[in-house]
DNA sequence: ATATTTGTAATATATTTTATTACAGTATGA
DNA sequence: TCATACTGTAATAAAATATATTACAAATAT
């Protein structure tokens, strides 16, 4: 299973640039969603440590963007929300005793990382302009 | 959370490619993975069910490659474990109603179709044996 | 025959993800 | 100023998934 996590935040961040002036609320944006309005509000908790939304309190707050959404690409929110794809590792600890168990981690490591390279390049030259522009 | 899935099949195959001979049994596999032995079956069966593997019950038994190292990939193998890579849908069904709600999933699914490919393209030019010839 | 191994089902445990509840703090505006 | 409508966040619960364990029938080597 893979988290939800960035097609949440690309769901918000689309939202937000459909409404650019405009305070969204958490309860709004989870219906579009479908999502509990606790985990909107946790997501945007960390779009905000990275500085691309502001948020009001109070009656009539919300959240909107403080960046121009053709100045972020989805490379840089893939990175907020994952860290790295992978393919996955067994979950213990292999068998140092074993030549293949000693390295498998360390091999599947390179794999992954020139993957993620691979994938870094294609989301670099889609910005969230062009992602929103597609509804 | 992914499952190791695709990580434990390719421990498993790279032990199959450096015992070519023998039958290896899914205690010896699991000891070197350092996971459970019915789990190493499981998996097994997937690969006997795509005719990359052959096993022998009873004493002595065990599971052997019936292919060569050499002539399967890890596009072939990635594809028979997960069909696919993608960064994750928000698990319920998005607002119709609303114009973002209504095409995300579908613009999301052409953008992880996309990486895919790509990710297709660069395991396609790694086979079994090269894997295996870095332990 | 006995021991060892696969194959598979059933069940249990652990982990992760998502949902819910609760409430303090903040701003709006009637 | 006071009711209302938000955010922020913690705590807890529920659901989903992944992994582990137990059990045992069937197969086969020695």
């Amino acid at each position: 299973m893979i988290s939800g996590k960035f097609a949440i935040t690309i769901h918000i961040l689309t939202l937000l640039t459909k409404f650019p002036n405009d305070f969204l609320s958490s309860e709004f944006i989870a219906g579009s969603i479908n999502l509990n309005p606790v985990l909107v509000r946790k997501e945007i908790a960390n779009l905000k440590s990275h500085r691309l939304v502001e948020s009001k309190e109070g009656k009539n707050g919300g959240t909107k963007l403080t960046v121009d959404p053709s100045s972020i690409t989805l490379k840089a929110i893939f990175e907020m929300t994952f860290e790295t794809i992978n393919l996955g590792y067994a979950k213990n600890t292999p068998n140092p005793e074993c030549p293949v168990g000693k390295k498998i981690n360390q091999n599947l490591s390179n794999l992954y990382t020139n993957i993620n390279r691979k994938i870094s390049l294609q989301l670099e030259d889609i910005t969230l302009e062009d992602f929103s522009n597609q509804f």
